[in-house]
DNA sequence: CCTACCGATCGGTAGG
DNA sequence: CCTACCGATCGGTAGG
């Protein structure tokens, strides 16, 4: 039977089991735990709603107690901004490489790999990101909301030139300011009702998409 | 003076003051109550949500006391449906109408009268009923959902055979499912940015969806 | 990060 | 419909 003298004797080291690797500054707990409460919170977000969702469901999801979250973020809505923002960033990373990737393309490819890229940013895997971007932005500060509406506006640059092109060779007929809004609707309704269990993939959505946009699949 | 008695001898008509003309039935404060009820929370759920509303706010909005709207709906998310399946009954009848005013239309101009009569009951003026339904039915039971699932058919039940057409005739080239899904959103999607009192008319926005979807204007 | 807690607010109800 | 109220829950904080 060890006592609390004992205890007090060992070495520190020892505290800690030998087959636990160290962890590097990278894997940290701190920013793990952090990028648990965002991962966690964006779930939520989506699901239930900023408002329908409390910091306690938040902290539980993430392992911690109700107060913790506090520790790594002054409120809830700095929690909501961490994760449009972090929604937003990656989108225009995966756009950005996508486009410097492909080589010389037509308008009408383009266009496509816009809207596939857009697709695989809504709906892939574990996407819970930018949906809760899109339908949560009203619980921003005016302050968060500017910050996120340049975000966007970097985004939305992709593809005018792409617009007006079309538009320019007559394969796009409506307005283009107009034809931009009438399309990011198109694309981002999709968030409620595509399952990616079953239905369309992506690619057949992003077909669709094309043939109803400019009436060819390229 | 007048006294209790002389009160009680009075006929029952002399008790309402004579400049106050009778109310019909359906004018009853009861119904107008009740109405005013589902209006403001059409308004507040709009604003801020279905959680971020208090059925304090609600009340407030109908000049009610804080328990009086339980008076009225069982509880806050019965208002909820309220609001919802009023939005959707008025968008069923008033495309209903529509299309029985019309004569025999082309399927272009079948496309064009639904879509400007969508955009109508979507953007139209104290029109929050809809774009409520449209982005608050998370909170809704599983049976509301239902409900509400079989007036949205309903609705849906007029596009099909004008897509189909469409189609058919090759002015429509991609998968008629999807396109129906798309095209939803493309309109849907317009409750986030337009704005009525600057920017397009909602005949410019037809316009430009009509030449979208099937690239012209009719 | 946890413990313990606070003031505010919430949906809803009993009784009139 | 109002008055008066209840139990529950919420975002957030002090102190460690």
């Amino acid at each position: 039977m060890q006592t609390a003298l004992a205890s007090t004797r060992a070495a520190p080291a020892a505290k800690r089991p030998r087959g636990r690797p160290r962890k590097t500054l990278d894997e940290r707990d701190d920013g793990n735990r952090r990028r648990a409460l965002i991962v966690g919170a964006a779930r939520l977000f989506r699901r239930k709603g900023f408002d329908g969702t409390s910091t306690r469901d938040i902290a539980a999801a993430a392992g911690m107690q109700s107060g913790s979250p506090f520790y790594h973020f002054r409120s809830k809505q700095a929690l909501l901004f961490a994760v449009m923002e972090e929604g937003m960033r990656h989108a225009v990373e995966r756009q950005s490489e996508a486009v410097a990737a492909a080589g010389a393309l037509s308008a009408p490819e383009q266009l496509r790999l816009l809207v596939r890229k857009h697709f695989e940013v809504l709906l892939g895997p574990g996407n819970d990101f930018i949906p809760v971007m899109l339908y949560e932005a009203r619980s921003l500060t005016p302050r968060q909301r500017a910050t996120l509406a340049g975000l966007q506006a970097q985004y939305e640059a992709a593809w005018q030139p792409v617009l007006q092109a079309l538009h320019q060779s007559g394969r796009l007929k409506a307005d283009v300011k107009l034809a931009r809004l009438l399309i990011f609707g198109a694309l981002n309704w999709s968030v409620q009702w595509f399952d990616r269990r079953k239905g369309a993939t992506l690619e057949q959505l992003t077909d669709a998409a094309l043939a109803l946009f400019i009436g060819e699949k390229q």
